[in-house]
DNA sequence: TTGAAAGCGCTAACAT
DNA sequence: ATGTTAGCGCTTTCAA
């Protein structure tokens, strides 16, 4: 591999030129300069970003990190992120954390060590003093860690209420909740909008909240313990689409029909729904526009060298499907 | 920050005896090695990576080239390959190349650049002379792109022939093929496959082999088309999941049941075949495991400086489930 | 057993 | 307009 030197050397000037025709700074006469694209291209040179990131303390890398990127709702912005990371000419470090405090440490230690210029965060667990004693940009997504970092979070309340009301339009008296984990910030506003809307009404009973954790298994087996005790119940807004899955596999195991005798709505908007049978009714997240916008988001607080308080709260779509 | 400066100053040494210490390389003395580490705990002292990189010429980082995280085969594979080098003390950059023969060319400059240790990818537009210019170490899944390139693969042809004969074992008696992309190698093997256990039948058409070009959207109607055409159709091996998939929608769509009136059969065991109704029969192939030995393989390459040839052709299953 | 110093490849003062 | 040089933080020779 050539360097600088090199490229110096075979244009006849000195690395000092070199370096300024390379950054585009400082004077160069349209002679030297010449010469020196000359070299480049004969050595078919390329600077070695490791010397510049030692010198710049910056490294063109950013760090994604997710709970599990096996998580259906994460390719899609771990895609969106990366998309927009390359165009701007940043490298994407993926990170699982598994919510895990000590594999979160690790993460952002290596990250320090790496020079990574920012961070784009899912995150539970990560607590407020440990994002504040790392210095370096971050955003977090679908959940505000501490007031004042930037975050971008989605209309969740907002959303659970279009799904129940949309519930009731169609005609369904009995709407049962499957929730997210309690710990879990849009978990909560969703189980809230739920509420909102039918906990005033005369038929309404706190146990047609069940808990499904976000995940198929916990939401089955809830969906069939709901229906078993009241099986009055014609319409199902589940906390997200996983769940919402569960639901609908519970519902045929019980030799229900989706949506005649049951009706179903997810939230998440993942590929997913579309592939299940019936097709599911979702809440969809701008999911790929989320990750844009955090992405361009951190490029101008590391630009900027200074951090944007600004909370993006984008707005979710009800897509009607066949589950209702 | 501190440096091994600092570090060397508290402790009264010089910073030659603090990277000893760091790397347990050379003569210590007992006494100089307990100063060492009390300063660099007083001191909450982390070696600058970009430094060591920059002197080592490797950086403790691979790269991970898919064509789209977003396909649902690759985010377990990610995940294993994570797991596996974050264990091994490694960082992954991901790279989501659309089989985009530029786009993959300015990664692998961006590697170069980066001193990258090594590659693991998943590619068909990847050529082997690039491959070879490239000088670093490079694991292929999923596809040999050149003779003596170390490769995980999976039994593609067996793993087609077993979900064929089983469908026959299950009394089909017309079954068809919704085959991937002509130019990708793991859709010719279990094209072959196909070919092999029912080519030969006095009822085989070769319009019974239809293009379903690993995705849903071309599988629906190219099914649709087929079964229109051939009504006796009984049993579909998809070539993978994602087309079979795309049948059952077909075979829904034209008023027809999965299983009774057509079995499917699909290939690779992506969690999304889980979440269908019904749950798709497929060969799974060890996605997880194919990751894992991918990053162990790199990391040995990486360690030897120099390239295993081996092939590891890995295992399938078949996973029976309620579509058959 | 230890330290001084060169060097990895680059950028930016500073001099000229 | 250009070159010389120090320095980013580390590792490793070489000498002591």
């Amino acid at each position: 591999m050539a360097s600088i030197k090199d490229v110096a050397g075979r244009a006849g000037v000195s690395v000092a030129t070199v370096s300024r025709v390379l950054n585009d700074k400082g004077y160069v006469s349209e002679e030297s300069r010449k010469k020196v694209q000359q070299a480049i291209k004969d050595l078919n040179y390329k600077p070695n970003a490791v010397a510049r990131s030692l010198f710049n303390k910056q490294s063109k890398t950013i760090g994604l990190m997710v709970p599990d990127i096996m998580n259906p709702f994460f390719p899609e912005l771990a895609r969106a992120v990366e998309d927009t990371l390359a165009e701007l000419g940043y490298t994407v470090i993926l990170c699982n954390s598994d919510e895990d405090t000590d594999k979160e440490q690790s993460y952002l230690e290596m990250m320090m060590q790496k020079y990574v210029d920012g961070l784009i965060v899912s995150s539970n667990t990560l607590s407020a003093e440990r994002v504040k004693e790392f210095k370096m940009p971050i955003v977090s997504m679908d959940r505000e860690i501490a007031k004042g970092l930037p975050s971008i979070i989605v209309e969740n309340k907002k959303g659970a209420k279009m799904a129940v009301s949309f519930l009731k339009e169609k005609g369904r008296k009995r709407i049962a909740h499957i929730r997210g984990p309690h710990s879990v910030g849009n978990a909560i506003d969703r189980c809230e909008g739920y509420r909102e809307v039918v906990g005033g009404e005369p038929w309404f009973k706190e146990s047609y909240i069940a808990y499904g954790n976000y995940d198929m298994k916990t939401s089955i087996n809830a969906t069939i313990k709901l229906l078993k005790l009241h099986p009055e119940i014609d319409g199902i807004f589940a906390a997200n689409d996983i769940s919402a899955i569960g639901a609908i596999k519970a519902v045929h195991k019980l030799g229900k029909k989706v949506p005649e005798d049951v009706a179903i709505v997810g939230f998440d908007g993942i590929t997913l729904s579309e592939a299940t049978t019936p097709e599911l009714t979702t809440i969809a997240q701008p999911i790929y526009e989320m990750g844009e916008k955090a992405a361009k988001m951190l490029v101008e607080m590391i630009k900027q060298q200074q951090v944007e308080q600004t909370i993006y709260r984008l707005d979710v779509q009800l897509i009607e499907r066949q589950s209702t």
